[in-house]
DNA sequence: CCCAATTACTTTGATAATCAAAGTATATAC
DNA sequence: GTATATACTTTGATTATCAAAGTAATTGGG
């Protein structure tokens, strides 16, 4: 029971910065080079379709609206974001991708899906359910314990 | 099989994010406020003992040496570290925790392992098993596989 | 033994991410 | 119609980070 508390603290601690890392490192290269982790982050919760606000952005992300502002000018900036004033509340301004954020966005979903694959490949067929369903677990228990 | 894969996916990257933030917003405060989350970490690395070198440190950690040197110095004006030159090489700085550091250490560590003991209560102990399994194939095939 | 190369660390100069608080514009409510 | 609330941006500050240059100690030929 401890020994187990123990392994899997050891190991989450590990394989997290791991993840962080190979993000960092093969993510932000190549087509993408001028993007950064946290622009790469802000374009995954914008997504495509139809455009959100800064505010539900922000929050989603858990970050203030100053810091998604700064983050914004430099996406639109670099050409990967349009602002857009709403027209039924003009206090509120929506945020898209443009073409070149939507093909960041499927490259970012793309590393993902690979990582996810190439990793299950790894592991056997009936542990994958289970690995899964503890995740879920996992996620439900500390939205629960820690009012995310 | 696809399904399993986007569902990996979408709960890996909110977990992800998740703890990130719980981290952040529980570790950081009462005794421990002055401390950043990188701090923290510098401090779970060089753990209790006998000192490590600022090399093996920055490695471990994956950031420059330069970064941990600045990261250090606030440690020390902090109280938390102490450097101190080795004897038989004197290029090598050592670097270990104040008493003061190892109770910051130990708040980390028991922070995780509640966070752990917490979850792991949530889960059949059959399916504990498989996902501490599950996570240690994961860790080793990214090893592999980014060559960390 | 000495000097060239290597290693270990620090410093410097630059950039990015972040926050809290103050500022601006719009909407809502009484 | 003004006061309050909401949505966003700006400002000023701090922290984390890197690459590259600098300093000091060690090591390995000759």
């Amino acid at each position: 029971m401890r020994e187990n508390h123990n392994s899997l603290n050891q190991i989450l601690v590990k394989l997290f910065n791991d993840i962080l890392k190979i993000e960092e490192k093969f993510l932000c290269r190549g087509e993408f080079k001028s993007l950064t982790m946290s622009e790469f982050h802000i374009i995954e919760n914008i997504g495509i379709g139809e455009g959100k606000t800064m505010s539900e952005t922000a929050k989603a992300l858990k970050i203030t609206s100053g810091t998604l502002t700064t983050g914004i000018d430099n996406l639109v900036k670099k050409g990967y974001v349009f602002r857009k004033r709403s027209t039924e509340d003009r206090r509120k301004v929506l945020i898209k991708l443009t073409e070149k954020g939507e093909n960041a966005y499927n490259e970012h979903y793309k590393f993902h899906e690979e990582m996810v694959a190439d990793t299950l490949q790894e592991i056997p067929k009936d542990e994958e359910e289970v690995l899964i369903r503890a995740l879920f677990n996992v996620d439900r228990y500390f939205k629960k314990k820690y009012k995310l």
